[in-house]
DNA sequence: ATTAAAACCACGTGAATACGTTATTGAAGT
DNA sequence: ACTTCAATAACGTATTCACGTGGTTTTAAT
């Protein structure tokens, strides 16, 4: 029982329904000289009515994805919102692809999976505190595989730097007149420029050429 | 000196300029029992060379990035041409957004910091040929911080289900008539219809409005 | 030096567009 | 019952557009 009070114990939320999971997890986290399970609980619902009305305001929150009623995903903005200062860690067993995409974008800050060792749990804590995402890697490996996705391989038009440049202002929805202003040159020289665009994208509409720009990262 | 050709060991590419660092790491390399070094360059041209005529075809390539030359970003889709199979770990000291983002658009599968312990980098190894992708923790923040930036989250504006579906045709390139004829409507109708998309989404041209629907993800 | 390509400019025409204005219908909400 | 609103439709007009056709100048590569 020593070391208890003698520094500022990181204080952790755990929101786990399997009753053995999370009872694991509250030891190992008590035991830890550094934390402090200041609560736990067994539904989404119950966090946050809970931690609403407690003002509770822990810095990190462990939280399970598949969880009856709310699940996990859903409550991280709210979770967020109660406790702003507050980073949450996934940590589940569900590893597909939707669900690590829609627990990132709502603002999850590490992903683990379940089967990870105490020791990572704890470790992703303090890494988490430190600014960092911690993630398995197999976890890792498929946001980049997303990543990848989102980015789209750019087919060569041979488009000069000019011709680049007023499909920018294109873009940004300028008609020619107002482009030729701004690059300060003739209206029918922007005209002939555009059409050569239109040539080398095989388009012939401006909402065309604006879309394949776009589309495929022309610009 | 036992257990040397008990298994197939890994093996591994160093590829770093720093001679005092890559001398530790084919060290350390060579003093695990799953792993071999067989071979170590001081830049991307060299190991291009020799791998190309030496046949060599390692599992994994440990690979820098600031290297004298060709940096270690062009190098990986090369690296990959001549050993498809291979494996690439970045191992190096840039954390900045835009060589992690090139990094892995080119198809690395790992990307660790130099300042990693070789416990780490030895696990990282292991992890990739597991289907994982090794990263520190701060590299997963920013990778995270960058994918988010790839979904806009969409604002509301309030476009009916068949102003969305007019909108999707013009992002086609379709002109107002063709859209007419594909909704069987008339092009008057089609005419308003625009007229009350570039109202709520405050544009003035065709153009614009493709663009916003693409930004934005409203379509 | 010659060639090729990018960038520049001009005129005209028919088509398409943006927008003011007005109006009917039917469905959803109060 | 009343109102709001999406969806439909129409007419006119000034503006902008796409594209045919004709050029010049500047820059870069051979």
């Amino acid at each position: 029982m020593k070391n208890l009070n003698d520094i500022k114990r990181t204080e952790v939320v755990v929101i786990e329904d399997n009753k053995l999971f999370r009872k694991t997890l509250v030891d190992f986290i008590n035991q830890s000289s550094e934390m402090s399970c200041i609560n736990d609980f067994i539904s989404c619902e119950d966090a946050i009515e809970k931690m609403k009305s407690n003002e509770l305001d822990p810095s990190i929150i462990l939280l399970d994805i598949g969880l009856p009623g709310m699940n996990g995903i859903e409550a991280i903005p709210i979770l967020k919102s109660i406790s702003p200062s507050a980073k949450i860690i996934m940590l589940t067993i569900q590893d597909d692809n939707e669900s690590i995409f829609n627990a990132i974008c709502n603002g999850a800050s590490g992903y683990l999976l379940k089967d990870s060792s105490s020791d990572k749990i704890i470790n992703a804590v303090k890494e988490v505190l430190d600014g960092g995402a911690p993630m398995n890697s197999s976890i890792a490996f498929k946001v980049l595989e997303m990543f990848k996705n989102f980015v789209p391989e750019k087919k060569d038009y041979n488009l000069s730097s000019r011709e680049i440049e007023i499909l920018q202002l294109l873009v940004e929805g300028l008609p020619k007149k107002l482009i030729a202003d701004k690059l300060s040159i003739s209206y029918h020289t922007v005209d002939s420029h555009l059409r050569k665009i239109y040539e080398k994208l095989k388009v012939h509409s401006a909402s065309s050429a604006v879309a394949k720009a776009l589309k495929e990262n022309l610009i």
